[in-house]
DNA sequence: CGCGCCCTTGAGAGTAGTCAAGCTTTGTGG
DNA sequence: CCACAAAGCTTGACTACTCTCAAGGGCGCG
């Protein structure tokens, strides 16, 4: 086995999906598996394209966002490495759900309908796994629903930059950054607001000092007052 | 096998989770089962409550609905016989993430925690059918999350009409009759709006001749102005 | 240098929430 | 069986949050 394969291996290993798998169940995963680099602001796939593959990202970020028929658009959410994505249309109707975008140059691998089938006949973590990742995607898309059901703009984007802290951030001199280029546009389309509001909001935050932003990149300085704003109690 | 046995495995097999399953695997699930009658308006179980069941509805309906720290609330979904539900928190972190409340009497199974794992291991069919249906459930709510975000009051109103009539309709005189209670409020808490703005809206569809309510009880007549109304563009 | 993309900001309009009051239906206990 | 309480529904007036429309500025890339 040469230096690669060990590497792909090692990376593997840290993927949600395959989490407790032993050593040869990896490599029994890896023969099966389809490894690519994708360029930064290239699509992976597009709303509606067949036939699915599983995928899960080793490195890099994604934008994972849905159009509907009248042309309105929402971010879904963000890939992060070690995540899967694009899997679930396997199990129901065989067509992507969603347009994925490369926000950083990434490497990610991706199993075949059939080939994941098998996998999951012959190492049945993965298929327990499997279900603990999208149930887990449930509960948060389901607290998504109460958020923008429930709170107004100002409350939806300060929970939406935590979630984006405590997920995609690192610290940095300054604070926490967020791991990926986040444009306006994308804090709307996550939060259900227009680009106005949600730069009014976060041109605000920069005013008062809780969070600056530089070609893209948000880095947060004061968790404490957002966290305020995100539970505040409507006056 | 009695007269009860045998009612029983039938109404088994018309579960989504055991949809395909031979009758000995049935047979097997029934053993571990646990059947309950529960009246109207009775809890099934509490948000945060554990350690939890995996539940299907034979008979009657359930609403699931969330609420928030902040005392905000979500309805969540309607179960309908054969629908799979409170069984996520299994593969998560074990705690409901919502109440249920009986809507009509209603007759319920449930398996313990270990006791699914058992036979799904058993039967290897469990499991996929179970990926499906939360695969399809996590699209549902995805399509919500685009429907919160991007439409309005009376648009997403329409849609959840629509979808009621689809999913719980079932024909009669005067139209297609929603097979379960629905008040006002339901309304309101399924499309993330006031009990004044829902209550507004259903009452001119009402005068407009669309519908009718008696007793909580939803007729459309009029399904295509209701269409009319989800598919407009926003003027 | 010009074009495209992204961001900011102001003014005005309208959707939907809040507050308040009264009505109808349902359920319960005397 | 009636009466009253509780729950659900309707409606009006007012408020305000948020969107829409419009215009302009900054930055990078071909």
């Amino acid at each position: 086995m040469g230096m690669m394969d060990a590497r792909t291996n090692d990376s593997l290993a840290a993927l949600q999906l395959l989490k407790g798998l032993p050593p040869d169940a990896l490599e029994d995963v890896r023969a099966a598996a389809r490894i690519r680099r994708v360029p930064r602001n290239a699509r992976l796939f597009n709303q509606g394209d067949g036939p699915v593959r599983a995928h899960a990202l080793i490195d890099g970020y994604i934008r994972i966002s849905q159009s509907g028929s009248d042309g309105a658009q929402v971010v879904m959410r963000f890939i992060r490495p070690g995540d899967l994505f694009g899997s679930v249309a396997l199990f129901t109707d065989g067509r992507y759900p969603a347009d994925a975008d490369a926000l950083t140059d990434l490497t990610e691998v991706s199993w075949s309908e059939t080939d994941l089938a098998q996998l999951m006949d012959r190492h049945h973590r993965i298929a327990t796994n499997f279900i603990g990742i999208i149930g887990r995607r449930l509960e948060e898309v389901q607290n998504r629903v109460r958020e923008l059901a429930t709170q107004r703009v100002e409350q939806r984007i300060a929970h939406t930059m935590l979630r984006l802290v405590r997920h995609g951030g690192h610290p940095t001199a300054d604070g926490i950054t967020i791991a990926f280029p986040l444009r306006r546009k994308d804090i709307a389309d996550i939060c259900g607001t227009t680009l106005h509001s949600a730069s009014r909001t976060i041109t605000r935050w920069e005013k008062a000092g809780w969070l600056t932003t530089r070609d893209q990149r948000v880095t947060v300085c004061n968790l404490s007052e957002i966290e305020l704003v995100a539970e505040a109690d409507q006056p």
